[in-house]
DNA sequence: TTGATTATATCAATATATTGATATAATTAG
DNA sequence: CTAATTATATCAATATATTGATATAATCAA
């Protein structure tokens, strides 16, 4: 048996259901991944809320109580690239963090025209009070999820954030 | 060899690092998960920029576009729970897309005290013309992603977004 | 029918979040 | 030394995004 002809420029019907699943799966990938963010920023800062801050303000602290940055700080410019957000929007929320005593913006000894924004004794205190609510957060979000289904899902989120990163 | 004395309310060794490198885990996870959400509202607005729509009226005309959907419409409550975002929040959405004549709000036969949000015809040509630059943007973001990767991501998503609604 | 509930809308306050334009000061390259 | 670059900041406009309080109209339960 001879396989069937297909009309010039026509695309055979197997592969348009292909390419239709195809953005099915990925329209749904992008979506799930929508739901979740709006899910992490809702009820993330509901956890965040005995402190008065957000989301927003629990990663820029999370980025700068970490061990090596703790003493140094961080430039904006590093912070900006590390947090994927705008430099305008970067600096409202360092302000509302300095306003707080949370933070503070130091000369970099090593550039004059870099500021080293670092976490306060305050900040730190604030920070380690927060990872109690924290924990219980994390805990009860991935209770659906085996450890290594976590392990599995880090790899696939940063290869898809490097894909996000270059489209 | 008798096991060594573990000296009574202290953690041993390996269970504290065995908890840190569960909050480890974690934390990345939702780190990635944070990253990847910036830069799928940075990036897709971006991509939406012959239309001068955001990544939320994305959404919205993306639900409004499902083949059930588009002909009955659906209500602001399925749509607040579809999208995950607050009621105050969707309406301005929805005055904006309703002020580009790509969405309307209709009275529901079924329940006079709901109103049907239905993509007009213009929304539904604007949404097709979308599906070009959203199909570009899909394919390379999940360049680094084989077609397996995908389908397993959607699902760990889909738990994720159980234990979040959950938390 | 009265009363509670439900669905939506609106107003206000606050915090993100983007782009674009402009400014200042410090470093670096020529 | 001069000029270009770099790092940060600021102002403006616009779009999300939240909670809380208030209002209106329709449905539903008693």
């Amino acid at each position: 048996m001879s396989p069937p002809a297909i009309p010039p420029g026509e695309i055979p019907h197997h592969q348009q259901s292909y390419e239709a699943e195809r953005f099915e799966v990925a329209n749904r990938l992008f979506f799930r991944l929508y739901q979740c963010s709006n899910l992490l920023h809702k009820n993330g800062t509901r956890y965040m809320g005995d402190f008065g801050a957000t989301t927003q303000q629990w990663a820029v602290l999370g980025a700068l109580a970490r061990p090596l940055v703790r003493i140094k700080g961080m430039s904006v410019k590093e912070l900006i690239e590390f947090l994927l957000l705008s430099r305008q929007n970067l600096t409202a929320v360092l302000d509302r963090l300095e306003a707080r005593s949370w933070v503070e913006r130091i000369k970099d000894p090593e550039d004059g025209r870099s500021r080293l924004i670092r976490l306060t004794d305050d900040g730190n205190d604030a920070w380690l009070a927060m990872r109690g609510p924290i924990e219980t957060f994390y805990g009860r979000a991935l209770a659906p999820l085996t450890e290594n289904e976590q392990v599995q899902l880090v790899h696939l989120l940063d290869r898809l954030k490097g894909g996000l990163n270059a489209v």
